[in-house]
RNA sequence: GGGCCGCUAGCUCAUCGGGAAGAGCAGGGGACUUUUAAUCCCAAGGUGCCGGGAUCGAGACCCGGGCGGCCCA
C-alpha cells in the first residue's frame, strides 16, 4: 500500500462546486478524492460507492470498461479507505460522483464499523473504541467538532482581550485551589510523591504576582471522585486572571465570553437545550445566593440565619447535617437543595459565605461573605469567579479554617499552602478570577445531556480477563 | 455508595408459561451495465457477559460477580 496520496479534493467542496452538473452530465474535470467506503452496490459491470471523508460524502462510480482493476474494487470491503482519481460526474439518476479511473488502497479496516443502518448503539462500545463510533454515528463527530470550536473560540476571545495563555504545573506536591480529592502519583528519580492537580488557581495567581496582569490556562484538572452523566475524573478548566478587577468586572466578562462563544460556533444565542429553548444572550441576571435561598424556600434566611434554624430546614429536606458545617455551608447546602436545579437561563449567584470560599476577598459590605459568584446554567453550575483574597495573613487563617475542617472529619477542604502564602506577602494586586468548564460549556453548545458525547475518550474502568 | 434497566452471531435486534437459538446487515460464493440501507440465490456463522444453585431439563428462574446506561447520594 502506498505511503502517500496526492489528495486534492473533499466530497463537500465538490458536491458544492458541481451542483450546477445535470444528470448524467459529465464535468470533463479530473480530481483526487481520499476516504472511507461506508457503502457499496454492485450490480454486474458497474459498482457504485458511498465514500466518506472528513467534509462529507461522495459517490465513487466505477465501469468494467473505465475502472483500472475493476473487479478488485468490486471486492473492497466496507471501512476500507480508498484513493480515487477520475472525473466528476452526475450520474443518470443524479447522484454527484466520481467516475473511477485509477484507485488504490490506502487502508484495509478488519472490523466493521457496526450495522449501516443503525450504526453502533452500545455505549460501552461507543466509548470503548470511539474511533469506530465516529464512522458509525456522525453526531459524534458533530459534538466532538463542536467542542473544538468551543475551545477554538474560548482562546481567541481571551487573546482578542490581552490575556496571556500559560501553562502550570499538573504534578504538584499538594493538590490545592479547590475542594476535591486529587489522584495520586509518584516520582522515581526525586522519590517524591506528587498529585494530579484539581485547580490550576494557585499558580496562575502567582503569575499575576509575577506581573503578568493578564493570564488564562485552559487545561485539564483531575478530580478523584465518582463518574456521571455530568463528570469525568479528568475535565477540562478555563482558568482567567485580571489584576485589577472585581468580581462585578468579571462577571461581565463572564456573560460576554459565553454569549460571544455561542455567536461563534453557533452563530446565534438562541437555542434548544433538551428540546428546552435556551439563551445564551448577556447580560445575565445577578442575585445573591441569599436572596435565592429565602425565594425558595419562602421565608427570609442568609448567613446570619442561626445555624440551627438552617440545619433544621436541611434536614426537613432530606440532607444530612454535617457537624462541621457552620451556617455559610448550611445556607450554600440548602441553596443547592431548593433553588438550584430551577435555574434554566444562565444567571449569576452571587455573595457566597466566606466559610466555603478560602480563595475569595471579604465583601465589602459584610465579612461574612466573600465577593464570590457562580453562574448556573440549565440547572447546573458552569462558573465559579471571585475578587480574589489578597491578604496574606486572613489567607493563612483561612486554610487554617479548612484544616479544622479536616480535622473534624470532612474528606473535601482545601490543603495549607504555604508558598502560596509566601508569594501573596510579595503583593497580589486587586484581582478578579474565573474558572470556566469547558466540558460543561461544549455541553450545552452541542446540545448533549452527557458529559461523555464531549470528550473524545472518557474515563472508563479497564477491562480485565 | 444505593435503586432501576441492559448484556443473545462482527453490528442492530428477535424468540419463550423453562423443552436444546432466529432475522437483517456485515463477512464468503454466485447473478446482475445507473445503484442510493440496491436487489436476488447459496452456504457459513453462537462458551446466549462470567461463576454458582434449584430443576429431568435454563439464555430464560434464584444467588454472587463483571461491564455499561439512567436516576438518587
Amino acid at each position: 500500500m502506498p505511503y502517500s496520496f496526492a489528495h486534492n479534493a473533499y466530497a463537500a467542496t465538490l458536491q458544492t462546486a458541481y451542483d450546477h452538473l445535470a444528470d448524467g452530465e459529465e464535468s470533463g474535470d479530473s480530481v483526487n478524492v481520499a476516504g472511507r467506503l461506508m457503502l457499496l452496490r454492485r450490480q454486474g459491470k458497474l459498482a457504485f460507492a458511498t465514500m466518506r471523508d472528513s467534509s462529507g460524502e461522495i459517490q465513487l462510480f466505477a465501469l468494467a470498461s473505465v475502472t483500472n482493476e475493476f473487479e478488485e474494487f468490486a471486492k473492497l470491503h466496507l471501512g476500507d479507505w480508498v484513493g480515487v482519481s477520475g472525473e466528476v460526474v452526475r450520474t443518470k439518476r443524479g447522484e454527484l460522483s466520481v467516475k473511477v479511473e485509477t484507485w488504490v488502497t490506502l487502508a484495509t479496516a478488519q472490523h466493521n464499523f457496526g450495522d449501516k443502518w443503525a450504526g453502533i448503539t452500545d455505549y460501552d462500545l461507543r466509548y470503548r473504541h470511539r474511533e469506530a463510533d465516529l464512522w458509525a454515528n456522525p453526531a459524534t463527530r458533530t459534538s466532538l467538532q463542536r467542542r473544538s470550536e468551543v475551545a477554538r473560540a474560548v482562546r481567541e476571545r481571551c487573546w482578542a482581550q490581552g490575556f496571556v495563555e500559560v501553562e502550570t504545573p499538573i504534578l504538584n506536591a499538594i493538590a490545592s485551589g479547590s475542594d476535591a480529592r486529587p489522584f495520586a502519583t509518584h516520582h522515581n528519580a526525586l522519590d517524591s510523591d506528587f498529585f494530579l492537580r484539581i485547580a490550576p488557581e494557585l499558580w496562575l495567581k502567582r503569575l499575576v504576582v509575577g506581573g503578568f496582569e493578564r493570564v488564562f490556562e485552559i487545561g485539564r484538572v483531575f478530580r478523584n471522585e465518582g463518574v456521571s452523566p455530568r463528570h469525568n475524573p479528568e475535565f477540562t478548566m478555563l482558568e482567567i486572571y485580571c489584576a485589577y478587577w472585581n468580581y462585578e468586572d468579571m462577571m461581565t466578562f463572564t456573560e460576554e465570553l459565553t454569549a460571544g462563544v455561542a455567536m461563534d460556533v453557533l452563530g446565534t444565542t438562541e437555542v434548544e437545550y433538551q428540546g428546552r429553548p435556551f439563551s445564551f444572550a448577556a447580560p445575565w441576571p445577578r442575585r445573591t445566593m441569599a436572596e435565592l435561598a429565602s425565594e425558595a424556600v419562602g421565608e427570609e434566611v442568609s448567613v446570619h440565619t442561626p445555624r440551627e434554624k438552617l440545619a433544621s430546614m436541611l434536614e426537613e429536606r432530606g440532607v444530612d447535617v454535617h457537624r462541621a458545617w457552620g451556617p455559610g455551608r448550611c445556607l450554600a447546602e440548602l441553596f443547592e437543595a431548593t433553588a438550584e436545579a430551577a435555574l434554566w437561563n444562565p444567571i449569576f449567584v452571587t455573595d457566597f459565605p466566606v466559610e466555603i470560599s478560602p480563595l475569595a476577598r471579604r465583601h465589602q459590605s459584610d465579612p461574612d461573605l466573600v465577593e464570590r459568584f457562580e453562574s448556573y446554567a440549565v440547572g447546573r453550575e458552569l462558573s465559579n469567579g471571585f475578587s480574589e483574597l489578597i491578604d496574606p495573613v486572613d489567607q493563612r487563617l483561612r486554610f487554617e479554617d479548612q484544616a479544622r475542617l479536616a480535622a473534624e472529619g470532612e474528606p473535601e477542604t482545601m490543603h495549607i499552602d504555604e508558598d502560596y502564602i509566601k508569594a501573596l506577602e510579595w503583593g497580589l494586586p486587586p484581582t478578579a478570577g474565573l474558572g470556566l468548564g469547558i466540558d460543561r460549556l461544549a455541553m450545552l453548545i452541542a446540545d448533549e445531556s452527557n458529559i461523555r458525547e464531549v470528550i473524545a475518550f472518557p474515563t472508563l474502568k479497564p477491562l480485565t480477563d
